[in-house]
Formats: C-alpha cells, structure tokens, sequence
DNA sequence: TATTTTTGCATCGTGAACGATATAAACCAG
DNA sequence: CTGGTTTATATCGTTCACGATGCAAAAATA
C-alpha cells in the first residue's frame, strides 16, 4: 500500500508514453509505402502547410530542438524531399522548402488520417 | 480544405507523440538526481513490484520488444541497479534481479509521483 | 562605433525504439 | 527419438530525442 503509487499503470505517463509509440507505430503501414518516417512526417505536414520556413520555426511547431531538427532534415534533404538554402536577409537562417518529391508526396498522404481513424482495434 | 486534415494540430497523433514526451521531460529533475533515465525508471517500477523476472516478462508489462529491453536492463546492469543471471527451469530465460542499489532506489522515488502531480506549469 | 548578448544552426555523445537477423534451448509432431 | 517449429534472448543498423557545446551572424547596449 505504501508504494501503491509507483505501481506502472497507475502512471498517467507510462499509459501516455505506451499510447504514443502504439499509435505512431499505426503509421508504418501508410508512411513505409511513402518512404518516410513519423518524424520526417510531421515535418511534410509543416512545410504542405507553409513552404520555405527556417529550421528555428519548423522546430517551434513540432515542439522540437533543432538539434533534433537539424539532423532530421539533412537526412530529408539527402532523401531528397526538401532543400536547405542560406537565408537572405538573415544569413545564419537556413530556409528550408519543398521539393518536385516532396510536394509530390501530399497527394498520397492525403488519405492517411482517415485511415488510422478509420482502423479498428 | 482539401488538405485540412493534413494540418498538424488537428491530428491526435503528434499531440500525443507531443504529450508524452513533454510529460517524460517532466519526470527529468526527479530522475537525474537517482541517475537514472525515465525508460529505466519504468524498468525499476516492474521490478520493485515484482523482483526476479525473465526478460521477456519485463518487456511484456512494458509493452516493448526485447531489442529494446535487452541493451536497457545491458545499461542498468552495467550501473549496478540490477543483475541477470541464468534461468534454472529454462535456460534460455534471463533472470533479472535487482542489487541492493537498485533496491534502495525505491524508497528515494516514492514521492516522484505526487512531485509530478503537484507541478503546476 | 565597440562590446556584449542573443539567436540560429550545427556537431557530438548517449540512450532509446525498432526492424531484421542470428542462435540456442525448449517444445512438439511424426 | 528425430526433425521441424516455436520461444527467449541477443546483435546490428538506422533513426530519433536531447543535453552539452561551439560558432558565426545579428541585435542590443554601452
């Protein structure tokens, strides 16, 4: 009884933790396909939204650092789904934008939300 | 409105991806001083219930594969919380045991969850 | 203008997650 | 008992997540 509370699913964060890997791990079956993680996902989702924003802002909508940004996007340019060119007016900004593949790639993903909230158990 | 269920807000998947790990961020103040990481922490939850389970009992509680809960418990075994010794019914089982360090532990993280509950921000 | 501070990005190291694969022990069907 | 299958664990490679640190450009302040 006295150590009733650190029993794990009395844990709101564990159930958190458990839910999010489960549910991005539902992607695999639409993302794999596309040749993308769930990562390299939510970054599409961001730039579909707004093309050609720098790295500090595409991390402050994942709620990211951009030294998990940073390396995340080298390796979507390296893919090449997207480019990284010099800011004009600030050059320490690297403008991050879309490419042929990388818009490409909003059609066929187009379907996926209803997928998953359409998968049952 | 085409692609509005491409926005990134409105997808239950990334405010739960969000969530959970601003929630295990959360737990960072309580578990640096017991130098142990959040996965790890969940490890000893387990074992403090329980002591003296294979590996594969450990990674069922918590939901992972044993690629990911064999290197975790490699970790925790190199840092004295825990030891694996041979199955004796079955060999090829695992046994995980705590130390005593791993032990003690327990009586130093039985606040952590009414500190977590308590922050407020 | 000169100096300090802040900002934007990158690099490094460590620890997870996880798919793929390997290996040996246990189990099971013939 | 034998050969095929399943089970328990481990290893490898890749991608993330993130603390710490570095660096150069921009901004702020003296």
């Amino acid at each position: 009884m006295e150590y009733e509370q650190l029993k794990l699913n009395n844990q709101l964060c564990f159930r958190l933790y458990t839910a999010a890997r489960l549910t991005v791990g539902a992607y695999h079956p639409y993302l794999d396909p596309l040749g993308i993680t769930y990562p390299q996902y939510l970054v599409l989702l961001v730039l579909w939204e707004q093309d050609k924003q720098p790295v500090c802002d595409i991390a402050k909508w994942l709620m990211l650092d951009t030294n998990t940004v940073t390396p995340l996007l080298q390796r979507m340019e390296k893919s090449g789904l997207l480019q990284r060119t010099k800011g004009k007016t600030d050059t320490r900004q690297r403008i991050v934008s879309l490419t042929e593949k990388g818009s490409a790639l909003r059609e066929q993903a187009k379907h996926i939300p209803e997928c998953l909230s359409a998968s049952k158990d």
